[in-house]
DNA sequence: CATAACTGACCGACCAGTCCGTCCGGTTGA
DNA sequence: TCAACCGGACGGACTGGTCGGTCAGTTATG
């Protein structure tokens, strides 16, 4: 009655077999927390043993934190794809700032992984989320001084702006989960990107803005 | 030499005990996490037994959920107590947001503390830090309605313009520490303040509100 | 058969929560 | 005034269970 189902043992490229204890690692991480998530669970789930997860990542931190660079990669690998499809530096800060925000939609289990890193690593490091970005700031100077040039602004400098901007798009996500009803982030765009402009720009009509920019 | 220090047990009410222990789990935990920070630990810090802890506290859980509250409550009662030093409802806003950038600035620790809950529990309930905000929303009605009858308003109805102060609020104390050079919370208030209106205005000179409102 | 990949039982450290002996300090009564 | 007494707050050793990381043995592959 009881069938004894031996799984059949097969050897694969490295490569391959890291990549399917990363997604496992992501979800379970994501879903019990860094300290909670054991790796017994995430080996399990990649359909693997304990020590084949061992013999591929040094320890469960080094997991964790390829887990996370996976899918943040992932998301600026996509944001940068985005900006490229523009050349209006408008429409591609909003079609940055869209993906941002459906790239939460679709995972929302990184949004946990992020919540995670800081909690657990960003006590006395800079959580990789935050160094990977500023580390990539100079990616995305270009775009945020060219939306200066195309705006009549008032008095910010281009580093404040990048900061606002981030800061305005992580609360949103951040916080989109807690809001009751919660809204799915991408509804939230709108609103969202046109806020960010009239923080930015004197006292000119959005609407003008938007028309001249085909937004 | 060896001088075997005993600490003498003394009886105290309750309530200072509670307080003493609570004080003790904010700081361990605001430092360690939830999960790393251990009952032994806090218990030491506040200069009881770990027997005590659990008189007073049934488990670790709830011993962490009091030492938020109890944060969550100070916060509340300084940004009220600043709300009412003031009568512009400008002037009401901009010392409640100041009020909560200075707390932050002024109890590090607690952010982490609401980063913990997030990550630990925030999970599958909403969060004590969000659902105390939403819980006192009506409070804050009021003077964004003021606010808003003050100002050349664009189209934004209250509910989205406590949202996105909130949101900008949070993203700016949240990110506070993971930008280099990191800057005082506080010194952020004129720049996220001037944000914050241009955002919510048409396109009259917000100098001409600053002035008309002693900002 | 040689070699490399894989496995999971095992070890030791760690910790939440318990439990009972200890001792404080308020009360009583002579 | 003070000594005997007692309720209950207190302390910390202990227990039971968990989990990161290891390693000796097993299986696939060439």
């Amino acid at each position: 009655m009881v069938e004894e189902l031996k799984k059949k043992r097969v050897h694969k490229p490295a490569e391959e077999r890291q990549a399917e204890i990363l997604d496992a690692a992501v979800l379970i991480f994501a879903s019990k927390g860094y300290q909670v998530a054991d790796v017994q669970t995430i080996a399990e789930h990649a359909g693997v043993g304990k020590g084949t997860v061992y013999r591929h990542f040094p320890t469960k931190e080094e997991l964790f934190k390829q887990a996370l660079i996976r899918q943040l990669d992932i998301l600026r690998c996509k944001m940068l794809r985005a900006h490229d499809a523009y050349s209006d530096p408008l429409q591609q800060l909003k079609a940055v700032m869209s993906t941002y925000f459906q790239f939460f939609d679709d995972h929302p289990e990184t949004i946990e992984l992020f919540v995670h890193e800081r909690a657990e690593f960003g006590h006395d490091e800079t959580p990789l989320y935050f160094a990977r970005m500023h580390e990539h700031t100079d990616d995305w100077i270009p775009m945020f001084e060219a939306v200066k040039a195309a705006l009549p602004m008032r008095d910010i400098d281009v580093e404040e702006m990048m900061c606002l901007c981030g800061e305005i798009m992580h609360g949103a996500v951040y916080l989109s989960k807690a809001i009751v009803p919660s809204r799915a982030s991408h509804e939230r765009l709108e609103q969202v990107f046109r806020f960010y402009l009239h923080g930015l720009v004197t006292n000119a009509s959005i609407d003008e803005i938007y028309q001249l920019h085909n937004l």
